[in-house]
DNA sequence: GCAAGGTC
């Protein structure tokens, strides 16, 4: 084995031996770094993985995908039924390797390594995703490790981070690590326990998690407010006032009459003439938004059609094609090394931005507005590659023009708006009528989403006498708390520090393939509400954001070395085994409450015998459908259907509280091979079909 | 078949 030097002077091309080996979190950021790095790079592919190499700075740049190992039971904790759930507390934890290729690729690369630095994302997770890399290629290597940190990909900072490189975190990443234990001992243990107490088995298992359930708790809590709200009856007055043939709306100050008594009285003295009596004129300035977060972004999103999950893939799918920035980001705040008159220039000749493009350009200066959160990972997200709607499909074009818009919007002025408020007599009962009109359109005219309606009033003075056409005495009600849309959702998550940037819009997609929620804005189901009602009563720790405010808390205290993460693991543990003291001998109550719950979301009801929700099994034998209960094999309850396909109508059996079924039979050929199709019929209840059954007389 | 966190 020769060194690179030698390799040099004998003119080989490409070297393998002695190199310095730099790992990132992502294969992007591995080649941004080696294009900054190298001026000879060289894309090669080790065990299928991407790296990039350099013959003259001997190195070579690899990217994970996030981390390649996970946390996990051994392997004899698989089965669910092999361990009580409870044993999970104190079971042990081993690491696991997930992504075999690019773990593959490190160890073929390690033992040719003379320095190896990590390079992964300045964060709590990116350090012990580098941690992990570390730890692979330590087995086979005897090379000096070290760190390198940094906030943008701009040249300067990556030459500068990799001109000072430092150590790695170690206790930063054990922070991390106390974070896995702690999540995969609850979830498994606390997810075991309820679906196998509420006869939950395979693909229809019921989950717990220290962020899923406090979400689900959050949509639950909502919900149990919306149907406890009793709705009050109200009144207001309002008035069609001209000025000369220009009519609008005036209402009476007092907003809202909660007896109609009150309002009829002041109706029957109104009479048919109006003062203006006062007439204020305000010009207010309405800041331009910040820049996008993900956050910010699946809210905006949200507004306009998205689901945050659908939004989420669209932004990713638009990051992989070069067309925007990095999507999962907590940062609102445009880094200096940003060129933003650069990045606006991209769009001079664009059909669609060309237009708003010019116009920003003309401004003497770019200032771009400026969220709450600076963070240093990555940039906000903003449109790095000028693209047209004939590129993409209209989903994608519709995010992609939301990120260009709002990346606009922030380099742009304050729109303005005209208020007017005129106050009105009539018939000494005082009026007021708003107006509002969109004076210099700013950044409104680069962003037209959730444009307010404008309301324009004729030109009043005060002292003007004008005509009442007509009141209106208006009958309203109070209406309910509105369910939390997606976007609210993700927003308050962020708020209460659930999840993170990647992962909330996943807690919700979970929630939606639990069975947990339905529709959107997201409704929970009974399976989701007695959950909660269960976890509530005795495992209540597990179903508020307290948990995740603690765990952060003791995270940063490993982080800074005050504490010691296997002492927080045994705290932890010891918190989950008196949770389990409670939950274990009111098992069988727990159980019956989720098998109740989720009855009365199923399709075709609950088992007339044990309460259980029926569902539709098949004949191991010949696949033939039956009904069976799900609460089998404590219960043993089945009704036979006929083949063909199955339709379980909104119309309930009064006797046996089930759905009643409709069948369409499959198509079958006459004598002459034609294709008869099924006619659909309405077979009935399938507790009362079985019960007209046994009642004949056997045959024979 | 479990969590949450990275990323594809």
């Amino acid at each position: 084995m020769g060194s690179s030097q030698e390799s040099l002077n004998i003119g080989l091309p490409y070297c393998l031996d002695d190199m310095h080996l730099i790992i990132t979190e992502k294969h992007d950021a591995a080649s941004k770094i080696a294009s900054i790095l190298f001026q000879d790079c060289v894309a090669s592919r080790v065990n299928g993985v991407p790296v990039y190499r350099s013959n003259k700075a001997d190195a070579a740049v690899i990217g994970l995908a996030g981390h390649v190992v996970e946390l996990d039971f051994p392997p004899e904790y698989g089965r669910w039924t092999a361990h009580p759930p409870s044993a999970l507390i104190a079971a042990p934890v081993i690491t696991v390797p997930t992504k075999k290729d690019i773990i593959g690729a490190l160890e073929s690369l390690a033992p040719s390594a003379t320095r190896v630095t990590i390079a992964t994302d300045y964060d709590r997770e990116g350090e012990l995703i580098g941690v992990e890399a570390y730890n692979i290629v330590r087995r086979l290597s005897k090379a000096p490790f070290d760190r390198v940190r940094y906030s943008s990909f701009a040249r300067q900072e990556i030459l500068g981070a990799f001109s000072k490189p430092t150590s790695l975190d170690f206790s930063l990443a054990a922070a991390g690590e106390c974070r896995q234990e702690i999540d995969l001992v609850w979830g498994a243990a606390l997810t075991r326990f309820v679906s196998l107490a509420g006869n939950r088995a395979g693909k229809d298992f019921l989950s717990v998690g220290r962020v899923q359930t406090p979400l689900l708790a959050i949509i639950v809590d909502r919900e149990k407010e919306i149907q406890a709200f009793v709705s009050k009856p109200y009144w207001e007055l309002a008035a069609v006032l001209l000025k000369g043939a220009e009519a609008f709306m005036a209402r009476h100050k007092k907003g809202r009459f909660d007896n109609k008594e009150e309002a009829m009285a002041i109706y029957k003295k109104l009479g048919k003439a109006a003062t203006v009596k006062s007439i204020l004129r305000e010009s207010k300035k309405e800041p331009a938004p910040t820049p996008f977060s993900t956050t910010e972004l699946l809210k905006a999103a949200s507004a306009i059609g998205f689901s945050a999950a659908g939004a989420m893939q669209a932004a990713e799918e638009l990051y992989i094609n070069g067309r925007i920035s990095y999507p999962r980001t907590d940062n609102t705040v445009y880094p200096p090394t940003l060129d933003l008159r650069q990045a606006v220039g991209l769009f001079k000749a664009s059909p669609e931005f060309a237009q708003s493009a010019l116009e920003l350009l003309a401004q003497r200066s770019l200032v771009p507005t400026k969220g709450k959160v600076e963070s240093k990972d990555h940039p906000p997200i903003y449109p790095v590659a000028c693209a047209s709607k004939a590129q993409m499909d209209e989903r994608h074009w519709k995010l992609y023009e939301l990120v260009v818009r709002r990346f606009f919007a922030t380099l742009s002025p304050p729109c303005e708006w005209d208020v007017v408020r005129a106050e009105v007599d009539i018939s000494g009962e005082p009026f007021s009528a708003d107006g509002k009109r969109l004076s210099a359109p700013g950044w409104r005219k680069h962003y037209p989403y959730g444009m307010p309606k404008e309301e324009v009033l004729p030109p009043l003075s005060v002292g003007d006498v004008l005509a009442v056409k007509k009141i209106n005495l208006l009958e309203k009600k109070t209406e309910p708390p509105k369910r939390y849309g997606q976007g609210r959702l993700i927003e308050l998550m962020e708020k209460l520090g659930l999840g993170t940037k990647a992962t909330r819009h996943e807690a919700l997609s979970k929630l939606y393939s639990r069975g947990y929620i339905e529709g959107n804005p997201p409704k929970p189901t009974q399976t989701g509400i007695t959950l909660i009602d269960a976890l509530r009563a005795h495992a209540n720790a597990i179903t508020t954001p307290d948990m995740t405010g603690k765990l952060e808390k003791d995270m940063d205290a490993i982080a800074e070395s005050r504490l010691k993460k296997d002492d927080v693991v045994l705290e932890s543990r010891k918190m989950l085994r008196a949770i389990f003291d409670q939950l274990e001998p009111r098992r069988a109550d727990i159980g019956k409450a989720l098998r109740a719950g989720a009855a009365l979301d199923s399709d075709i009801g609950p088992c007339p015998i044990c309460g259980s929700p029926l569902v539709i099994r098949e004949t191991k034998a010949d696949r033939r459908k039956f009904i069976a209960c799900s609460g089998f094999p404590e219960c043993r309850n089945t009704y036979n259907i006929p083949p063909g396909t199955l339709k379980f109508e909104k119309k309930i059996c009064e006797k046996h509280r089930l759905h009643l079924l409709k069948v369409t039979p499959p198509s079958s050929r006459d004598k002459d091979g034609k294709t008869i199709k099924g006619k659909a019929y309405e077979y009935g209840c399938p507790a009362c079909k079985k019960e007209a059954f046994y009642a004949q007389p056997t045959q024979k």
